[in-house]
DNA sequence: TTGCTCCTCACGTCACGTGAGGTGGC
DNA sequence: TTGCTCCTCACGTCACGTGAGGTGGC
């Protein structure tokens, strides 16, 4: 018979965890003093300790310990809990690596800016919104897109229950090249309105973003793109579709060198080979 | 000025956190309703709750998150506490993959064995012991180098504190080319006692052990070995050192056949690299 | 006999989720 | 005016560590 502190120290196991154990059922001493409640254990417990242990270590809770060690498993069924347990471990890991990387784009940006833009990857709900796109020559053009798509938007809701509006660049690659913007004007709603020709209106979908808000003039908008790009790059993502602008203080008409601006740019992405 | 509901939503942060960020003073509301207590953000928030998010997706605590938000960090020493994160996050890294190829071991042990032995990785602690070390034919001749150290121990300790008893095995690949074994029989002690010629006394140290309980006859003992070895080979580590045999029920002289014997091995591993 | 060990509560951890019970805002 | 939103507690999570305050064992 072991007392309960030479059996922790001989298993590596505190007496707190030990008593813990006993408490859950997975290990009862194998006698307990009926007056001073003392535990003692016996050798022949070791294995099962040993057990306790090593399913922990596989990553199943107490509780799931418990449960296996109280059920006779097949070794099919034990089989395919591990077999789900590798699932769960790897993606763990493809999580922890890309936070890693996160980490690392960090850094590469401190180095090179001094540590600007904070660029969150967050899970955009879906979200209703009436828009309307049009092709356009320059960035500030899209304020026309706009005003068709206010015109066709207050006819359904009051002005105060206007959501936010936003932009969505469907291809300004474009720009570069001299030709026109593939852009889209949206208005986010609480819920549908009807369309119209020239308006669409239509839930955007859920999507993994990563995104940063930029707080300032619109002429420096282009910097907090550049902090985003990198750090996709920089993270092994890769982008996967249009971006979105939202503009949190929107004033009409555009006024370039206004420092109020705050603008949330929304950039879809994926993981690599993911 | 937003409520906070629609900040939640804006943000994909629940209340609950917005409320949590208030009241560790990471984020208060722009303006708080004397009367009602309602909560008023402002779009210009946006980029310090992204900061806040960005800093934790980091793997920084709330607590270290308010430091950083609070105190002028230089890119230098914000470079410094990343570089540590990285270091930390790469430790946490390994330790997962660990843990995936322990999962893949128990797989492939249960494919091939149907799952008997449960071995564990653990710090054992450095232990005070008399050793006395010499060369014999086969493992059962390890009792004559016990009946030394026995006799030796017995002058210093009572018997009722004598600890565990303890084989060493230096090298026992020679047993299987018909050479002597190279085996040091071990009593663990509480303190160090004064050595002799023939007897040895020494902490052994402590050393990071894959064990595995063996409860049953001694001529068995082999295929506890077996599962052990090949969760150290699936689990990408290297044996490091002369394992151990801790004899939790010993009787001298063994008996090859009796199932009551419950041991211990312990074998010192290492990360493979590391 | 004196320490040493063991006992049973019980609180703290950390970033949240989820109520209960009540009140203000549009 | 009626829901809807917001408010403040407060408990639960999960595998532990760390006391406090008291008693039994060698």
């Amino acid at each position: 018979m072991i007392r309960i502190g030479d059996f922790s120290k001989l298993t590596n196991v505190s007496i707190r965890m030990l008593r813990h154990y006993d408490e859950l059922g997975l290990l009862r001493p194998a006698h307990v003093d009926a007056e001073s409640g003392y535990r003692y254990y016996a050798a022949e417990q070791l294995p099962r300790l040993h057990r306790i242990r090593a399913l922990q270590d596989l990553g199943f809770s107490l509780e799931q310990v418990g449960e296996l060690l109280r059920q006779p498993l097949t070794p099919d069924q034990l089989h395919a809990m591990l077999l789900m347990k590798q699932a769960e471990l790897q993606d763990r890991l493809r999580a922890e690596e890309a936070r890693l990387m996160r980490v690392a784009a960090r850094l590469k940006q401190l180095e090179s800016d001094g540590h600007a833009y904070d660029v969150v990857l967050r899970e955009i709900d879906p979200q209703w919104a009436a828009m309307h796109r049009g092709h356009i020559l320059t960035y500030s053009g899209i304020s026309t897109l706009f005003d068709v798509l206010f015109a066709h938007v207050a006819q359904f809701v009051p002005p105060q229950h206007v959501g936010l509006t936003a932009a969505i660049w469907h291809d300004d690659s474009a720009v570069d090249s001299g030709g026109e913007i593939d852009a889209e004007a949206a208005i986010y709603l609480k819920s549908p309105i009807p369309a119209s020709a020239a308006v669409r209106v239509a839930e955007l979908p859920a999507l993994p973003m990563a995104c940063v808000v930029h707080h300032g003039a619109l002429k420096d908008l282009p910097a907090a793109y550049d902090a985003l790009v990198r750090w996709v790059d920089a993270g092994g993502y890769r982008i996967a579709g249009a971006n979105r602008e939202l503009y949190h203080h929107y004033t009409l008409p555009a006024r370039q060198d206004d420092p109020g601006y705050i603008v949330e740019i929304q950039l879809p992405v994926t993981r690599e080979g993911g």
